[in-house]
DNA sequence: TATCCGTGGCA
DNA sequence: TTGCCAAGGAT
C-alpha cells in the first residue's frame, strides 16, 4: 500500500468531504468518531449484490427491531426470516443470525480483517470493509464498484472475472494508509454515483484526468465481462390451502439451497414438466392463471391450485398457520406472487 | 474454478 | 419484453 503521495488518494477523499451519500449506516467524512460495528456489519451483509435503494428500508426495520447485536442474536429464527422476505439471497439471512450468536458469544466484533473473516457470511469483500470501516484498519476493499473502477483507471480490457488478480494490484496500489474507511466508501460512491456502468459521468469525475479508459473514450465499454449463460424455464404448481377457519397451509422450506429456510406453498419439486403433488385431499381448483418469476439462473412459470380445507384437514405436507400469524410479507417475492394471485381467485370465488 | 443463490429498476 | 446490473459468499 502507498500513501497516495501522487494525489489521486487524497483528490478522491476531497471529493468525498463534499459529495459523500447521507447513508444510514454511515458516520460523515471528516468525524473523528468510528460508526457501530453492527451497524457496519448488518450494512454490509444487506448490500452484498443488493442496491442501496433496496436495503434501506430493511436496515431500518432491522434496527429498529433489533439495536444491537446481542438484541439481534435473541431473536427468532422465523422472525428474521421473515424481516429479511423480499430481500433475496436468503443465505445471507441464516448466515446473519449465526454470526450474530457468535458474535454476541465473544462480546463483541473482532477487530481484524482475519478475525471477521472467520465468521459465518464474511467473505474476503465483507471481512476488509468492516475492518477499514469501522475500525479504520488500512485493508484494500475490492468489491464490483472498484473493480469497475479500476479497470477504468487503468484500462483493463481482460474480461472479469480473470482480470480480478491485475485489479487487486491495482487497488492496492492507489489506497492510502490514512483515512482507509473513508477511501473505500469514496471508492464506493464514485462507483455508484459517478463511475456507473452505463452512461459514466466522466466529466464530473475527481479521478478524469488519471483515467485511461476515459483518454481512450472507452470509459463506458469497461470492464469487460464473460458471456452469460442463458437461463433455462423451469415449471412448477404452487397449492394455496385455507382452512375454513381462515388459517393458509404453509411448507417451511429446506433450510439449504433455493430461498432455504423461508415460507412458501406446498409443491412438488420444480422442473422441466409442471407435476401435481397436493398436500392434503380436497378439491383443488386450477385459477388458470401462472405466477412468472426469474431468479438468478432460471425463469419459473408456476401453476396454482387452491382449496378451501375443512376444520379436520390433517395435510400430508405442511402447517396452518392463523390468519392473525400470517403475514404476506413474510414470505419470498414468488410465493407473495402466488398468493396475491391466490387471493383474487379466492373472492372472485365468493 | 464453477455453480448456486433473489430481487427490483432500468434501458 | 428482455437482458443487464447492484457494497459476494458458500460449496
Amino acid at each position: 500500500m502507498r500513501d497516495g503521495v501522487d494525489g489521486r488518494a487524497g483528490a478522491l477523499l476531497a471529493w468525498y468531504d463534499a459529495h459523500a451519500r447521507d447513508l444510514p449506516w454511515r458516520v460523515p467524512p471528516g468525524r473523528a468518531d468510528r460508526p457501530d460495528p453492527y451497524r457496519v456489519w448488518l450494512s454490509e451483509v444487506m448490500l452484498q449484490q443488493t442496491t442501496v435503494a433496496a436495503v434501506r428500508g430493511y436496515f431500518e426495520r432491522f434496527t429498529t427491531r433489533w439495536p444491537t447485536v446481542a438484541a439481534l442474536a435473541a431473536a427468532d429464527d422465523a422472525d428474521v426470516m421473515g424481516e429479511w422476505a423480499g430481500l433475496g439471497y436468503y443465505a445471507r439471512a441464516r448466515n446473519l443470525l449465526k454470526c450474530a450468536r457468535v458474535v454476541a458469544g465473544m462480546g463483541g466484533f473482532p477487530q481484524t480483517r482475519a478475525g471477521l473473516q472467520e465468521l459465518p457470511g464474511i467473505g474476503p469483500y465483507t471481512a476488509a470493509a468492516i475492518a477499514a470501516i469501522a475500525f479504520d484498519a488500512p485493508e484494500v476493499v475490492v468489491d464490483g464498484n472498484v473493480e469497475r473502477v479500476m479497470a477504468r483507471m487503468f484500462r483493463i480490457e481482460t474480461p472479469l472475472p480473470r482480470a480480478k488478480p491485475e485489479i487487486r494490484e491495482k487497488a492496492a496500489s492507489l489506497t492510502p494508509d490514512a483515512r482507509p474507511g473513508d477511501y473505500a466508501q469514496a471508492v464506493m460512491d464514485l462507483g455508484a454515483t459517478i463511475c456507473t456502468p452505463k452512461s459514466p459521468a466522466c466529466g464530473i469525475c475527481p479521478w478524469m484526468d488519471h483515467c485511461r479508459a476515459r483518454a481512450a473514450g472507452m470509459a463506458a465499454e469497461l470492464p469487460k465481462k464473460e458471456p452469460k449463460k442463458a437461463k433455462p424455464t423451469r415449471y412448477g404448481i404452487a397449492y394455496v390451502g385455507r382452512r375454513a377457519d381462515g388459517a393458509w397451509l404453509l411448507e417451511r422450506r429446506p433450510e439449504r439451497g433455493l430461498l432455504g429456510g423461508m415460507l412458501g406453498w406446498p409443491g412438488a419439486e420444480w422442473g422441466e414438466v409442471a407435476q401435481e403433488a397436493p398436500p392434503a385431499a380436497a378439491i383443488w381448483r386450477d385459477i388458470g392463471v401462472e405466477a412468472r418469476h426469474t431468479f438468478t439462473h432460471f425463469h419459473l412459470y408456476l401453476g396454482i391450485r387452491t382449496a378451501t380445507l375443512p376444520m379436520d384437514c390433517v395435510p400430508e405436507r405442511g402447517e396452518f398457520v392463523s390468519r392473525h400469524d400470517f403475514r404476506p410479507s413474510d414470505l419470498p417475492t414468488v410465493m407473495r406472487k402466488v398468493f396475491d394471485l391466490a387471493r383474487d381467485a379466492f373472492e372472485t370465488v365468493e
